[in-house]
DNA sequence: TTGTTAATTCGCATTACTTGCAAATTAGAA
DNA sequence: TTCTAATTTGCAAGTAATGCGAATTAACAA
Protein backbone atom coordinates (compact mmCIF):
# COMPACT_ATOMS: atom_id res chain seq x y z
CA UNK A 1 0.00 0.00 0.00
CA UNK A 2 1.16 3.82 -0.75
CA UNK A 3 1.80 6.13 1.87
CA UNK A 4 -1.61 8.06 3.32
CA UNK A 5 0.97 10.83 1.61
CA UNK A 6 0.32 9.49 -1.54
CA UNK A 7 -2.88 7.79 -0.99
CA UNK A 8 -3.95 11.62 -0.79
CA UNK A 9 -3.04 12.70 -3.95
CA UNK A 10 -4.80 9.40 -5.82
CA UNK A 11 -7.96 10.21 -3.51
CA UNK A 12 -7.44 14.03 -4.56
CA UNK A 13 -6.81 13.00 -7.95
CA UNK A 14 -9.94 10.91 -8.12
CA UNK A 15 -12.54 13.65 -6.73
CA UNK A 16 -12.76 11.04 -3.45
CA UNK A 17 -12.86 13.15 -0.29
CA UNK A 18 -9.97 13.32 2.12
CA UNK A 19 -12.15 12.54 5.15
CA UNK A 20 -10.64 12.08 8.88
CA UNK A 21 -12.04 8.81 8.65
CA UNK A 22 -10.15 7.74 5.51
CA UNK A 23 -7.10 9.47 6.71
CA UNK A 24 -6.93 7.41 9.84
CA UNK A 25 -7.11 4.39 8.14
CA UNK A 26 -4.84 5.25 6.11
CA UNK A 27 -2.54 5.88 8.98
CA UNK A 28 -3.67 2.99 10.65
CA UNK A 29 -2.66 0.14 7.98
CA UNK A 30 0.34 2.03 6.65
CA UNK A 31 3.24 -0.73 7.16
CA UNK A 32 1.02 -2.49 9.62
CA UNK A 33 2.15 -5.81 8.93
CA UNK A 34 -0.36 -7.78 11.47
CA UNK A 35 -2.87 -8.51 9.03
CA UNK A 36 -5.81 -7.20 10.88
CA UNK A 37 -9.50 -7.65 10.40
CA UNK A 38 -12.12 -4.92 9.63
CA UNK A 39 -13.21 -5.34 13.51
CA UNK A 40 -9.57 -5.07 14.61
CA UNK A 41 -8.85 -2.23 12.99
CA UNK A 42 -12.44 -0.55 13.67
CA UNK A 43 -11.20 -1.42 17.42
CA UNK A 44 -7.62 0.83 16.96
CA UNK A 45 -9.17 3.48 15.22
CA UNK A 46 -12.34 4.29 17.35
CA UNK A 47 -9.77 4.75 20.47
CA UNK A 48 -8.33 8.06 18.15
CA UNK A 49 -11.86 8.66 17.13
CA UNK A 50 -14.45 8.21 18.63
CA UNK A 51 -17.94 7.67 16.91
CA UNK A 52 -16.05 6.20 13.93
CA UNK A 53 -18.46 3.55 12.06
CA UNK A 54 -17.59 -0.38 11.49
CA UNK A 55 -19.32 0.40 8.41
CA UNK A 56 -16.87 3.15 7.01
CA UNK A 57 -14.12 0.38 8.19
CA UNK A 58 -15.58 -2.15 5.68
CA UNK A 59 -16.15 0.70 3.15
CA UNK A 60 -12.87 2.10 3.05
CA UNK A 61 -11.26 -1.23 3.03
CA UNK A 62 -13.02 -2.42 0.19
CA UNK A 63 -12.24 0.34 -1.81
CA UNK A 64 -8.50 0.40 -0.89
CA UNK A 65 -8.83 -3.43 -2.14
CA UNK A 66 -10.62 -2.50 -5.04
CA UNK A 67 -7.94 -0.14 -6.06
CA UNK A 68 -5.07 -2.58 -5.64
CA UNK A 69 -4.00 -1.16 -2.48
CA UNK A 70 -4.24 -3.71 -0.25
CA UNK A 71 -5.24 -7.53 -0.65
CA UNK A 72 -8.26 -8.98 1.06
CA UNK A 73 -6.79 -12.45 2.48
CA UNK A 74 -9.47 -15.45 3.53
CA UNK A 75 -8.01 -17.91 6.07
CA UNK A 76 -11.18 -19.85 6.00
CA UNK A 77 -11.57 -19.16 9.74
CA UNK A 78 -12.86 -16.16 11.43
CA UNK A 79 -13.30 -12.60 9.32
CA UNK A 80 -11.22 -11.91 6.54
CA UNK A 81 -7.68 -10.17 6.89
CA UNK A 82 -6.25 -7.45 5.60
CA UNK A 83 -2.72 -6.63 4.08
CA UNK A 84 -0.96 -3.74 3.01
CA UNK A 85 1.78 -5.83 1.48
CA UNK A 86 1.18 -6.02 -1.89
CA UNK A 87 4.37 -7.82 -2.51
CA UNK A 88 4.45 -11.15 -3.91
CA UNK A 89 4.47 -13.20 -0.76
CA UNK A 90 2.01 -16.43 1.23
CA UNK A 91 1.09 -17.04 4.88
CA UNK A 92 1.59 -18.73 7.69
CA UNK A 93 -1.35 -18.92 10.10
CA UNK A 94 -0.50 -20.50 13.93
CA UNK A 95 -3.32 -22.75 14.35
CA UNK A 96 -2.73 -22.15 17.99
CA UNK A 97 -3.13 -18.46 18.60
CA UNK A 98 -4.42 -17.20 15.10
CA UNK A 99 -0.67 -15.50 14.37
CA UNK A 100 -0.24 -14.62 11.01
CA UNK A 101 2.92 -14.01 9.23
CA UNK A 102 4.41 -13.43 5.85
CA UNK A 103 6.16 -15.94 4.37
CA UNK A 104 8.82 -14.54 1.58
CA UNK A 105 7.86 -15.96 -1.83
CA UNK A 106 11.82 -16.25 -2.09
CA UNK A 107 11.19 -18.76 1.11
CA UNK A 108 9.11 -20.73 -0.95
CA UNK A 109 8.85 -22.56 -4.21
CA UNK A 110 7.73 -20.55 -6.95
CA UNK A 111 4.33 -21.64 -7.85
CA UNK A 112 3.28 -19.92 -11.73
CA UNK A 113 0.79 -19.98 -14.34
CA UNK A 114 0.58 -22.71 -17.57
CA UNK A 115 -0.61 -25.57 -15.37
CA UNK A 116 -0.72 -26.97 -18.94
CA UNK A 117 -4.10 -28.22 -18.04
CA UNK A 118 -6.37 -25.68 -20.14
CA UNK A 119 -6.37 -23.33 -16.93
CA UNK A 120 -5.38 -19.63 -17.04
CA UNK A 121 -4.06 -19.30 -13.82
CA UNK A 122 -4.20 -15.53 -12.58
CA UNK A 123 -3.21 -15.78 -8.80
CA UNK A 124 -2.06 -18.58 -6.63
CA UNK A 125 -2.09 -18.48 -2.75
CA UNK A 126 -0.78 -20.73 -0.32
CA UNK A 127 -1.05 -20.73 3.27
CA UNK A 128 0.90 -22.43 5.74
CA UNK A 129 -0.85 -23.64 8.92
CA UNK A 130 0.84 -25.06 12.18
CA UNK A 131 2.29 -23.75 15.29
CA UNK A 132 4.21 -20.49 15.37
CA UNK A 133 7.43 -20.66 17.33
CA UNK A 134 6.09 -19.29 20.07
CA UNK A 135 3.09 -21.87 20.17
CA UNK A 136 5.45 -24.70 19.46
CA UNK A 137 6.98 -24.69 23.08
CA UNK A 138 5.72 -28.00 24.24
CA UNK A 139 5.41 -26.40 28.20
CA UNK A 140 4.32 -22.93 27.74
CA UNK A 141 1.89 -23.34 24.68
CA UNK A 142 -0.59 -19.88 25.27
CA UNK A 143 -3.16 -20.71 22.97
CA UNK A 144 -4.45 -17.35 23.88
CA UNK A 145 -2.12 -14.87 23.43
CA UNK A 146 -3.52 -13.90 20.27
CA UNK A 147 -7.37 -13.04 19.83
CA UNK A 148 -9.13 -15.55 17.13
CA UNK A 149 -12.15 -14.51 17.53
CA UNK A 150 -14.55 -11.71 18.85
CA UNK A 151 -14.29 -11.41 22.61
CA UNK A 152 -17.37 -9.94 23.18
CA UNK B 1 -13.00 -41.02 1.91
CA UNK B 2 -13.44 -44.79 2.46
CA UNK B 3 -16.14 -46.41 0.52
CA UNK B 4 -19.42 -46.64 1.95
CA UNK B 5 -19.16 -50.06 2.99
CA UNK B 6 -16.29 -49.30 4.61
CA UNK B 7 -17.62 -46.74 6.61
CA UNK B 8 -20.22 -48.56 7.40
CA UNK B 9 -18.11 -50.84 9.63
CA UNK B 10 -15.86 -48.07 10.95
CA UNK B 11 -19.37 -46.28 12.65
CA UNK B 12 -20.61 -49.78 13.83
CA UNK B 13 -17.16 -50.68 15.61
CA UNK B 14 -17.77 -46.54 17.10
CA UNK B 15 -21.45 -47.25 18.21
CA UNK B 16 -22.45 -45.05 16.10
CA UNK B 17 -25.84 -45.49 14.42
CA UNK B 18 -26.11 -46.49 10.49
CA UNK B 19 -29.08 -44.22 9.62
CA UNK B 20 -30.38 -44.23 6.46
CA UNK B 21 -29.03 -40.32 5.94
CA UNK B 22 -26.30 -41.29 6.63
CA UNK B 23 -26.20 -44.29 4.56
CA UNK B 24 -27.61 -42.10 1.60
CA UNK B 25 -24.64 -39.58 2.79
CA UNK B 26 -21.33 -41.49 1.84
CA UNK B 27 -22.79 -43.02 -0.96
CA UNK B 28 -23.44 -39.11 -2.51
CA UNK B 29 -19.75 -38.46 -1.26
CA UNK B 30 -17.88 -41.62 -2.51
CA UNK B 31 -15.79 -40.75 -5.15
CA UNK B 32 -17.64 -37.31 -5.65
CA UNK B 33 -14.92 -34.86 -7.05
CA UNK B 34 -17.20 -31.97 -7.29
CA UNK B 35 -16.44 -30.17 -4.10
CA UNK B 36 -19.77 -29.79 -3.21
CA UNK B 37 -21.20 -27.50 -0.74
CA UNK B 38 -23.03 -28.27 2.37
CA UNK B 39 -26.29 -27.17 0.60
CA UNK B 40 -25.31 -28.89 -2.85
CA UNK B 41 -25.16 -31.91 -1.08
CA UNK B 42 -28.40 -31.04 0.30
CA UNK B 43 -30.40 -30.74 -2.83
CA UNK B 44 -29.09 -33.81 -4.09
CA UNK B 45 -30.06 -36.02 -0.77
CA UNK B 46 -33.54 -34.51 -0.80
CA UNK B 47 -34.13 -35.70 -4.18
CA UNK B 48 -33.41 -39.28 -2.76
CA UNK B 49 -34.64 -38.58 0.83
CA UNK B 50 -37.01 -35.97 1.00
CA UNK B 51 -37.40 -34.77 4.15
CA UNK B 52 -33.77 -34.66 5.27
CA UNK B 53 -32.82 -31.78 6.76
CA UNK B 54 -29.70 -29.57 6.01
CA UNK B 55 -29.08 -29.83 9.67
CA UNK B 56 -28.37 -33.29 9.20
CA UNK B 57 -26.27 -32.75 6.33
CA UNK B 58 -24.38 -30.45 8.05
CA UNK B 59 -23.88 -32.81 11.49
CA UNK B 60 -22.86 -35.45 8.85
CA UNK B 61 -20.18 -34.01 7.54
CA UNK B 62 -18.87 -32.40 10.70
CA UNK B 63 -18.53 -35.72 11.81
CA UNK B 64 -17.03 -37.19 8.76
CA UNK B 65 -14.33 -34.89 8.82
CA UNK B 66 -13.19 -34.95 12.16
CA UNK B 67 -13.05 -38.54 11.60
CA UNK B 68 -10.30 -37.98 8.67
CA UNK B 69 -12.47 -39.23 6.09
CA UNK B 70 -12.55 -35.75 4.36
CA UNK B 71 -11.68 -32.24 4.39
CA UNK B 72 -13.05 -29.02 4.36
CA UNK B 73 -12.29 -26.51 2.31
CA UNK B 74 -13.24 -22.45 2.33
CA UNK B 75 -11.95 -20.97 -0.55
CA UNK B 76 -13.48 -17.19 1.05
CA UNK B 77 -16.17 -17.55 -1.46
CA UNK B 78 -18.81 -18.32 -0.55
CA UNK B 79 -19.83 -21.85 1.15
CA UNK B 80 -17.32 -24.20 2.62
CA UNK B 81 -16.75 -27.39 0.09
CA UNK B 82 -16.35 -30.48 1.16
CA UNK B 83 -13.85 -32.80 -0.61
CA UNK B 84 -13.77 -36.84 -0.08
CA UNK B 85 -10.35 -36.68 -1.75
CA UNK B 86 -7.93 -37.02 1.15
CA UNK B 87 -4.99 -37.64 -0.56
CA UNK B 88 -1.94 -34.85 -0.89
CA UNK B 89 -3.46 -32.01 -3.84
CA UNK B 90 -4.26 -28.50 -4.17
CA UNK B 91 -7.09 -26.67 -5.67
CA UNK B 92 -7.45 -25.10 -8.83
CA UNK B 93 -10.99 -22.80 -8.66
CA UNK B 94 -12.41 -21.00 -11.68
CA UNK B 95 -13.20 -17.04 -10.67
CA UNK B 96 -15.71 -16.90 -13.75
CA UNK B 97 -17.91 -20.30 -12.98
CA UNK B 98 -16.60 -21.50 -9.62
CA UNK B 99 -15.87 -24.36 -11.11
CA UNK B 100 -13.08 -26.66 -8.85
CA UNK B 101 -10.60 -28.73 -10.23
CA UNK B 102 -8.00 -31.14 -8.16
CA UNK B 103 -4.19 -30.18 -8.74
CA UNK B 104 -2.81 -32.90 -8.07
CA UNK B 105 0.52 -32.40 -5.62
CA UNK B 106 3.24 -34.02 -8.25
CA UNK B 107 2.45 -31.08 -10.73
CA UNK B 108 3.08 -28.94 -8.10
CA UNK B 109 6.51 -27.88 -5.94
CA UNK B 110 5.41 -29.81 -3.44
CA UNK B 111 5.72 -27.48 -0.45
CA UNK B 112 6.80 -29.04 3.06
CA UNK B 113 7.09 -27.91 6.73
CA UNK B 114 10.43 -27.07 7.96
CA UNK B 115 10.37 -23.39 6.91
CA UNK B 116 13.34 -22.84 9.31
CA UNK B 117 11.98 -19.99 10.66
CA UNK B 118 10.68 -21.51 14.05
CA UNK B 119 7.31 -22.57 12.50
CA UNK B 120 6.25 -25.89 12.29
CA UNK B 121 4.12 -26.51 9.69
CA UNK B 122 1.38 -29.16 9.46
CA UNK B 123 -0.40 -28.09 6.44
CA UNK B 124 0.09 -26.52 3.11
CA UNK B 125 -2.80 -25.35 1.23
CA UNK B 126 -2.32 -24.16 -2.20
CA UNK B 127 -4.86 -22.21 -3.93
CA UNK B 128 -4.87 -21.48 -8.06
CA UNK B 129 -7.32 -19.29 -8.73
CA UNK B 130 -8.26 -17.82 -12.77
CA UNK B 131 -9.91 -19.06 -15.59
CA UNK B 132 -10.85 -22.54 -16.84
CA UNK B 133 -10.41 -23.98 -19.72
CA UNK B 134 -13.98 -23.76 -20.53
CA UNK B 135 -14.07 -20.06 -19.41
CA UNK B 136 -10.91 -19.14 -20.86
CA UNK B 137 -12.38 -19.27 -24.68
CA UNK B 138 -12.73 -15.35 -25.22
CA UNK B 139 -16.14 -15.01 -26.99
CA UNK B 140 -18.35 -18.37 -25.39
CA UNK B 141 -17.37 -16.97 -21.78
CA UNK B 142 -20.30 -18.66 -19.69
CA UNK B 143 -19.99 -17.35 -16.28
CA UNK B 144 -22.89 -19.17 -15.26
CA UNK B 145 -22.69 -22.63 -16.54
CA UNK B 146 -21.93 -23.60 -12.37
CA UNK B 147 -23.74 -22.04 -9.92
CA UNK B 148 -21.33 -19.85 -7.77
CA UNK B 149 -23.83 -18.81 -5.04
CA UNK B 150 -27.15 -20.05 -3.96
CA UNK B 151 -29.55 -18.83 -6.42
CA UNK B 152 -33.00 -19.32 -4.38
C1' DT C 1 -17.27 33.65 4.37
C1' DT C 2 -21.11 31.50 2.73
C1' DG C 3 -23.62 28.49 -0.13
C1' DT C 4 -24.01 24.36 -3.01
C1' DT C 5 -23.81 19.70 -3.88
C1' DA C 6 -22.03 15.32 -4.69
C1' DA C 7 -19.52 12.24 -1.89
C1' DT C 8 -19.38 10.07 2.38
C1' DT C 9 -20.60 8.44 6.84
C1' DC C 10 -23.58 6.22 9.84
C1' DG C 11 -26.93 3.08 11.76
C1' DC C 12 -29.96 -0.27 11.04
C1' DA C 13 -31.97 -3.94 8.51
C1' DT C 14 -30.83 -7.83 5.92
C1' DT C 15 -28.32 -11.65 3.83
C1' DA C 16 -25.44 -15.88 3.81
C1' DC C 17 -23.65 -19.49 6.16
C1' DT C 18 -23.21 -22.22 10.14
C1' DT C 19 -24.00 -23.86 14.80
C1' DG C 20 -26.66 -24.45 19.41
C1' DC C 21 -30.38 -26.49 21.45
C1' DA C 22 -34.22 -29.31 22.84
C1' DA C 23 -38.08 -32.13 21.51
C1' DA C 24 -39.28 -36.01 18.75
C1' DT C 25 -37.70 -40.04 16.51
C1' DT C 26 -35.22 -44.31 15.78
C1' DA C 27 -31.27 -47.93 15.23
C1' DG C 28 -29.51 -51.49 17.54
C1' DA C 29 -29.14 -54.28 21.56
C1' DA C 30 -31.44 -57.13 24.90
C1' DT D 1 -41.17 -56.34 21.58
C1' DT D 2 -39.05 -53.11 24.67
C1' DC D 3 -35.63 -49.99 25.99
C1' DT D 4 -32.48 -46.30 25.57
C1' DA D 5 -28.76 -43.73 23.90
C1' DA D 6 -27.84 -41.87 19.52
C1' DT D 7 -29.69 -39.23 15.95
C1' DT D 8 -32.57 -36.25 13.37
C1' DT D 9 -35.12 -32.27 12.87
C1' DG D 10 -36.75 -27.45 13.12
C1' DC D 11 -35.92 -23.29 14.77
C1' DA D 12 -33.40 -19.84 17.14
C1' DA D 13 -29.17 -17.56 17.36
C1' DG D 14 -24.46 -16.13 16.00
C1' DT D 15 -20.90 -14.20 12.93
C1' DA D 16 -19.31 -11.64 9.10
C1' DA D 17 -20.43 -8.68 5.65
C1' DT D 18 -23.40 -5.81 2.71
C1' DG D 19 -27.65 -2.88 1.11
C1' DC D 20 -29.85 1.24 1.78
C1' DG D 21 -31.60 5.74 3.00
C1' DA D 22 -31.17 9.75 5.94
C1' DA D 23 -27.93 12.89 7.84
C1' DT D 24 -23.54 14.91 7.39
C1' DT D 25 -19.60 17.05 5.26
C1' DA D 26 -15.35 17.97 2.10
C1' DA D 27 -14.39 20.47 -1.76
C1' DC D 28 -15.32 23.96 -4.81
C1' DA D 29 -17.22 28.29 -6.33
C1' DA D 30 -19.08 32.73 -5.68
MN1 LIG E 1 0.99 -10.57 4.35
MN1 LIG F 1 -10.01 -31.85 -4.09
ZN1 LIG G 1 1.01 -19.29 17.86
ZN1 LIG H 1 -14.91 -21.60 -15.46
Amino acid sequence: MRSPTELAQVFRSKQLKLTPQRQLLFSLLHENASHPTAEALFEVASKQMPGISLRTVYQTLGELAEMGELQLIDFGVGATRFDPNMGDHHHFVCDSCGAIRDVDITSAPRLRSGSGDGFAVEDVNVVFNGLCSRCNQPNKRSPGHQAKHKKK
